[in-house]
DNA sequence: ACAATCCCGTTATACTATAACAGGACGGAG
DNA sequence: CTCCGTCCTGTTATAGTATAACGGGATTGT
């Protein structure tokens, strides 16, 4: 029920080259189905979204695409952006102003993050019992649900054990 | 279990001033309590976060307060709001870039909204279950929590309302 | 070939947030 | 009371995020 996404760590675990590839044919077999164009400079983004390891901000990404030739103004990489998150490709993460290639674009699903605030990696889950209740309740208000953000932010495995290390060094050394 | 919140309709339905006072009081003997200053700039912001009927923009409220003879350089309303987010007195709403006066400070809560994508209205919510279930599921992650941010943005129920109205309107006259 | 639409280039600007340093207010120790 | 440290504020400058507006070029269907 949850994924593992974007994760340095995951490098050693499967080959990333593959997920980008995968992600790729899914958009493209996604836009080909609902007659969207999968221009270049979109195709491009989508990519490098995905080859970045964490969420990649806006003008990280514009700076990569212009390394490329691409056009330069912020304008540019903000309608790829909207074309991305439109077709559901990729999700904003909005207490970090980043985005973040979507795990699973083939089928409907709502983006549920946790954000660690250390070392900024994001891992993605799906969790249909909370989206279930998330929609019944604002249902009972009379609230029609377009949209979801859910960001937990905090300290992942990783740097929580690296963190108690740190403190555990620091104490002895006292 | 939920609350409504800063809805202009509720004007009708309660007395916004005791609210305002209300909450300054509840922040009052928080910062007491805590040894904290809720200095003449803190106070004053607090107050006409909670007298906006939706969520205030740090420009708008920087705006006001310039009006009332307070500094109008930027880092006096984020230092105001950095002390109110710290104190817990206020949310920031992350997918509006806004902020909140928190209807639920005086006791330990987590803040769950619902932003209507047309009025830009907001009610805030207290789910207990949910937040279990995210705590329980990130530690099964090894992911030690700190923050959430659950933000459900549609059409709230008068805005659904007048929107089907607005459309059956178009449809008899076509 | 034509028109309609969609996409992109370009310039300018709005909006959101923080860095860095200096000075002043406040509270506690002596 | 006064000195000291700390917390708060004033000020200037700048970084970072996002959109408006207009014109031209590409694409698609007819």
């Amino acid at each position: 029920m949850s994924e593992k996404h974007n994760h340095p760590k995951d490098e050693e675990h499967h080959d990333h080259d593959h997920c980008v590839e995968s992600a790729l044919q899914t958009a493209e077999a996604l836009c080909l189905e609902q007659g969207q164009r999968l221009t270049k400079v979109r195709r491009r983004a989508l990519e490098l979204i995905w080859e970045s390891h964490r969420p990649l901000g806006a003008y990280q990404l514009l700076a990569k695409l212009a390394e490329e030739g691409f056009n330069s103004a912020p304008p540019t990489v903000y309608r790829a952006l909207d074309f991305l998150l439109g077709a559901g490709l990729i999700h904003k993460v909005e207490s970090m102003n980043a985005y973040l290639g979507c795990a699973h674009a083939d089928r409907a699903h709502k983006g549920y993050f946790l954000i660690c605030d250390e070392c900024h990696n994001v891992m993605e889950f799906d969790y249909q019992d909370i989206h279930a209740s998330l929609i019944d309740k604002a249902k009972k208000q009379g609230f029609e649900l377009r949209a979801e953000t859910i960001e937990l932010t905090g300290l992942c495995a990783t740097c929580k054990s690296a963190g108690e290390a740190a403190k555990k060094a620091a104490k002895d050394k006292s």
